[in-house]
RNA sequence: UGACCUAUGGUGUAAUGGUAACACAGCUGAUUUUGGUUCAGUCGUUCGAAGUUCGAAUCUUCGUAGGUCAACCA
């Protein structure tokens, strides 16, 4: 057991779908077989994540598989740009596929089972068009009505279906469907379609088909192929089960069952990937992993760990309600991995100059730093001081407010692991704004203990002012700040919710050691929060993104 | 005016006829060279009504509320 204890494995409840597999293991299923079947027209988003989380972690729990199903039926909308972004977010995540498929290394087979549904009298081509089939289906509360091409022979079926596969037919002039009941209450079972004509190029089939299944006639069989035994799948898919089953029952092969749990919602997000795509074409965001952005590689490129996300999609667990899960648990999850696994680092994002004026003009020394307070092992790094340092412009004040123990005027605070120094004059330009603060400081302090036992209560950051490097930061806020930013007033869109001060970018200082930091380190920078390096940086612009920030409860308080 | 799904603290999730609990969020306090971390404490919960039962969050019935379904999308 890499990650969890035995007894807490133990301890823990059950979710659904577990004590459904747990119960068919006990009456004689061998071996369980999950998929995650993405179409590979979007990128993947957190809640795929989830969605990939239980598939897989079903699978390793109980010894079983678990393929990667690329359900690709609709080749107007894939590529293959799609298919490599979902396996690398997938691998990202930790999981690995026992089997790569495609809904259309099964478009043969598929056509057979067709042609057999067709031989049973269970299909038929229908040639109305789309309007007059969708008129002919009914409503919820009015039954539909048959299609006066109903009742073909099987011999005309035969014909006109190898017709249509033959590319005899224009686009949209011809159906197959199955022949269910016009009037059966769930509209699905309303002789749904099974293949429609399709002049386009196919992702992998290229030109082979001009006929392509449709997602319900497609999917049971692609599972049922692969025996699959646990075909799990979101909510919205319940009233397509019937329907699932009526395609493995009628054709007789291997009894795949699917079961549907509640997709994940956050507060603050949009998760829909028709709105994602909206984001990104409308250059609202930078792009598909925009940092803000909940997909994958947003993420990722954001700081978060896959040990966080994974974390995430465990709490927030798996039932079959309707769910809006606070985007700070998201946050809580990537802070408390990346408290114990995340190296210190000190940097100053909004800085003003501290001259200490009893300190050695061309001294400069070696303060030894811990790197991680949660993990001694991670060691101490040096950190150059002198006599000018940047401290944060927060971390001054020139009246305090009661309970402001950093500096101000002829207090004393402390440089975290340096001196204790004293602020002894405060110098402002013509606009009254400070620009210096003229500080001294107690030699003795070395380490930031005061020799005769006085207490300071402040500790600040701080970086050397001649040795630093001057780096891009990137602070990200909320994309929306309403907490359901799909409910919207008439006439307006998600878009209007767009929090237009989602991003902020700062030039900031950092330790001069940190500019060997690479692509894919995360770092707490001590009293700001977690910062990642950014795909965009270079060796001349070193940009970090702010993954999230510490908790403060000083911020909270004052707000 | 149909069928189906769902209903437990602020948000999620458990309790499988027998003491309603866990996490996040909130609030108090302690510790702390990060106003971080950690620790301790605290707030607050079974949609409604009737029924079955010694006993109901759990079973039954009737309500109520929310969701899903009428693409040649998945």
């Amino acid at each position: 057991m890499n990650e969890h204890t035995l007894d807490q494995e133990e301890g823990k409840s059950l979710n659904f779908l577990e004590e459904i597999i747990e119960n068919d293991i006990k009456e004689g299923c061998r071996e369980i077989h999950t998929r995650f079947p993405p179409e590979p027209n979007g990128y993947l988003h957190i809640g795929h994540a989830k969605s990939i989380c239980l598939n897989f972690g079903l699978a390793k729990r109980y010894n079983g598989t678990c393929n990667l199903r690329f359900d690709d039926t609709n080749p107007t909308k894939e590529e293959t740009e799609y298919v490599d972004s979902i396996k690398e977010d997938i691998q990202w995540l930790g999981f690995m596929w026992s089997k790569e498929c495609y809904t259309s290394d099964y478009f043969g087979q598929l056509y057979a089972w067709a042609v057999l549904l067709i031989k049973k009298g269970l299909a038929y081509v229908d040639d109305q068009n789309q309007e007059e089939i969708r008129l002919g289906r009914g409503t919820v509360t009015v039954p539909g009505t048959n299609s006066p091409f109903r009742d073909r022979s099987v011999e005309e079926n035969l014909d006109l279906f190898a017709r249509m596969k033959e590319g005899e037919f224009e686009d949209g002039s011809k159906v197959l469907r199955a022949k269910i009941d016009m009037a059966h209450s769930n509209m699905l079972m309303r002789d749904p379609l099974l293949y429609r004509i399709l002049h386009a190029h196919h992702h992998r089939t290229a030109n082979q088909w001009c006929i392509y299944p449709m997602y319900d006639y497609a999917h049971g069989e692609s599972d049922s192929i692969e025996n699959i035994t646990h075909s799990i799948c979101t909510l919205e898919f319940d009233v397509h089960r019937p329907l699932y089953d009526w395609f493995i029952s009628k054709l007789e092969i291997y009894p795949s069952h699917q079961y549907e749990f509640a997709r994940l919602n956050i507060t603050n997000t949009v998760m829909s990937k028709r709105k994602l795509l909206q984001l990104v074409q409308q250059k609202l965001v930078m792009g598909w992993d925009d940092p803000r952005m909940p997909t994958i590689c947003g993420l990722r490129r954001r700081g978060y760990t896959p040990a966080s996300v994974r974390a995430f999609a465990d709490k927030v667990g798996v039932a079959k309600r309707d769910n809006v899960i606070d985007l700070g648990l998201l946050e809580f999850c990537v802070r408390e991995d990346l408290n114990h696994n995340a190296e210190r680092r000190m940097a100053v994002l909004d800085p003003i100059k501290v001259v200490i004026t009893n300190y050695p003009e061309d001294k400069t020394e070696i303060i030894h730093c811990v790197n991680n307070p949660e993990n001694e092992e991670a060691g101490k790094r040096e950190v150059p001081f002198s006599r000018e340092v940047y401290i944060e412009r927060d971390d001054f004040m020139e009246e305090p407010p009661k309970k402001y123990y950093r500096l101000s005027p002829c207090k004393e605070v402390r440089l975290r692991y340096a001196y204790l120094i004293r602020c002894d004059e405060v110098v402002k330009d013509s606009d009254g704004r400070v620009v210096e603060l003229r500080c001294s400081y107690d030699p003795q302090s070395l380490g930031g203990t005061s020799s005769d036992g006085r207490k300071v209560k402040g500790v600040i950051h701080w970086v050397d002012a001649t040795k630093a490097k001057e780096v891009e930061i990137r602070l990200f806020d909320r994309l929306f700040l309403q907490e359901s930013p799909d409910v919207v007033e008439e006439g307006k869109t998600f878009i209007d919710n767009i929090n237009p001060n989602s991003l902020h970018i700062v030039r900031g200082f950092i330790e001069p050691e940190l500019v060997k930091a690479k692509l894919g380190e995360t770092f707490q920078f001590e009293r700001l929060g977690y910062f990642a390096i950014d795909k965009d940086s270079t060796l001349e612009n070193m940009v970090f993104n702010r993954t999230v920030t510490l908790k403060d409860s000083w911020a909270k308080e004052n707000k």
